[in-house]
DNA sequence: CTAGAATCGGACTGGCGACTCCGTTTCAAA
DNA sequence: TTTGAAACGGAGTCGCCAGTCCGATTCTAG
């Protein structure tokens, strides 16, 4: 599209940009998306300068590390999809996608809030995790392992709800897994 | 325990004491709770200084507008627990809840945030609301209505998650009863 | 009606945090 | 090695917002 000249980046520039990826993935998602971006550059070793020449703005940064989980976790499904069978793999997936969504919600209010109407990069992620949900959706629906009536928006409010669930439970595994077991039930026939 | 004088409030300083809080709850749940203080003490009509006489941090205004709506949806399902039979007041209650709800998951989300144990007054109104559902849901198990194996936390991370999943669907109330048929369901034995 | 106490309003302050600027350092092409 | 372009770091700028202060206003007791 537009994209065409990029010179491939210096190594240390290339370092930099990882380190700070890295970074700010860990302390979004441990502290939140309001840390100030002072402490991400600390946590990356580098200065806030820096940062600022890689990502132009906070914004930037998350929609970045956004895009990338979204990559890994559209990566993971597929795989999944293609090897089990569809009933099987819905289920696997929806669990996938809850359990690497903590505190990623919080990422999603805070792009909307800024305004944002998720810029493009992001959109195209968004897209292609969707495609990828609708065709395990729709395939679990024909063997009947999930009821018919739901459509792929009930579904990611489904996704993005028992993620903020499993956010309120105290760390017991045994709970998880009740909750689990009642959103499934629930996505089953009858 | 400590607030025994209490003089009662003039009469304009009542009453501007009910618009900021009638201000505050509209604005805060409509526009989040990142909205300055200033805005909202404009859309009650009166001046910042106003605003911090009756609340003295935007903390503790947010913390009695939280008081408030517990308080409000506690009698509303004392109401319905004592009308109505164990599971069908448990259903409805669940519906109560999430429906009040719209925009609240922010409010604890901002409140625990500001580092706060959640101050003497909240921490009243959420155990006064955590017995009533407490009961209701013990009510509802009894009756074989609600599976057995779940407790009270399961329950209060569900009624969040359930309000974040309707956050996230487009205004189609179709595909709410959708969702609530799904978490029912799920809510029920086997 | 009047005084003075309670309240009000909004200009002002202080601190915080996103982003900029530029002298210094590091890389890599020749 | 040399050299200039690319990248770095972090002190400094700027705007925003919670919370303060005090002269002006509005209640209500007598």
């Amino acid at each position: 599209m537009s994209d065409a000249p990029e010179r491939p980046l210096r190594a240390d520039a290339a370092r930099n940009r990882a380190k700070l990826l890295d970074a700010a993935t860990e302390v979004f998602t441990t502290r939140g998306v309001g840390v100030p971006t002072e402490e991400i550059a600390r946590a990356a070793g580098v200065g806030v300068g820096t940062l600022f020449r890689h990502f132009p703005t906070k914004e930037a940064l998350l929609e970045a590390v956004m895009v990338r989980r979204l990559e890994t976790i559209t990566a993971r499904t597929a795989q999944l999809a293609a090897e089990a069978e569809p009933a099987e793999a819905f289920f696997a997936c929806f669990r996938l996608v809850v359990d690497q969504s903590a505190g990623k919600n919080e990422f999603v209010r805070a792009l909307a809030a800024a305004g944002v109407d998720v810029h493009a990069s992001l959109q195209e992620s968004t897209t292609a995790m969707r495609t990828q949900l609708a065709g395990l959706l729709s395939g679990a629906q024909r063997t009947g392992a999930v009821r018919p009536d739901l459509g792929l928006p009930e579904l990611l409010a489904l996704l993005v709800g028992t993620g903020a669930t499993m956010e309120q439970l105290p760390a017991d595994p045994s709970a998880r897994e009740r909750i689990y077991e009642v959103v499934f039930d629930g996505l089953r026939p009858h």
